[in-house]
DNA sequence: ATTGTTATATATCAGTCCGATACATCACTT
DNA sequence: AAGTGATGTATCGGACTGATATATAACAAT
């Protein structure tokens, strides 16, 4: 699957521009899943917008930018149905806090520490976007299933994370700042 | 983090060849967080023979073909020691099947089904591979903390995937082939 | 016998995508 | 007056994927 057929399937819930697709993948319903980047989006717009799978609205704003709202066409809805009954690929997980992990006897402990707080971190924020997402969700939909997927992922790696902290040496739980000693 | 820094990785736990460190990625040990492609391994062990970060040792194998088996040198574990002081960038993953998910409504029920099924079949591979792991890591090691993580969230997507089945409208686990009904 | 498949192994390349950067406008803070 | 941050479009070098080519040998099937 290209950023071609992502683009489309966001267009197919809302009209969008292109800085909204990228807010979409990065911080909002989708970003636990997709990743995408302006240098495929754009691109992706532009060409779709040639083979007439999405349509443009210059909107015109006040006290902000130009921007180019898309739309998915009839043709698009075509497109991408299409492209949702061709088999997916499998997933794809790469994770370099867990590279480094492999490797923590040869790490200083001060950067462990830090790589693994910061990794806690991250996964509370993603965890806190599925559960903001959770609201605005109607029951039984795909979003639903897709949202719960993500939430019993994040909590399970957050769980072990926490569970591991005294395997691996680290001090426990950091709540405050000047809370150990 | 690039596939240089893996393949030193890899190969600071043992030497190997590219094809060695190609499965690697693929169905071995690291296979939950790491993807690499032939197109970068090979390159990147080239590169990496001529910046003296590793040597090889061609190996004339009777039935098989020529075997280039690299090592790390010690240059090689210096700037893999540097690379692990970087700070790792984010997770990131990719999934179609939650992509096709989303859109459950416009798809074929057949083509969902198949595709679910194809899904927990992955997962459950995935987690035989980790469970297969498990067995050859010295428990408190960085690999034990690596595969209890994977161990963690794949068991936590197939146990949601299993619970969701229902919910999707589709018929309980196929065990054997005319079970049901 | 010979065709096909699977496993081992190296290697390349077109096309895709990322990460960084550039540019521009406005709100808000310092 | 300067700096920061959000909104917004756009491009590009370089990294990486996915597919393909090449080659050898074991093994199964026809």
């Amino acid at each position: 699957m290209n950023v071609r057929t992502l683009c489309l399937g966001i267009l197919a819930f809302e009209e969008a521009s292109g800085y909204e697709i990228k807010k979409a993948v990065e911080d909002g319903m989708f970003s636990h899943f997709i990743e995408a980047s302006y240098g495929s989006i754009y691109p992706a717009l532009t060409q779709m917008l040639a083979d007439g799978l999405v349509s443009v609205r210059e909107q015109v704003q006040e006290g902000k930018p130009l921007k180019k709202a898309y739309s998915i066409t009839e043709a698009g809805r075509k497109a991408l149905k299409n492209s949702l009954h061709e088999l997916p690929q499998q997933d794809k997980f790469k994770s370099e806090f867990l590279f480094q992990a492999l490797f923590r006897d040869q790490v200083d402990p001060k950067h462990l520490e830090a790589v693994f707080n910061e990794q806690m971190d991250y996964l509370c924020g993603e965890l806190a976007t599925i559960e903001e997402c959770r609201q605005s969700v109607e029951p039984g939909s795909g979003h639903a299933f897709v949202n719960g997927y993500g939430h019993a992922v994040v909590s399970a790696a957050i769980q072990y994370m926490e569970e591991s902290r005294s395997s691996l040496g680290l001090p426990q739980k950091p709540i405050s700042s000047d809370a150990a000693e």
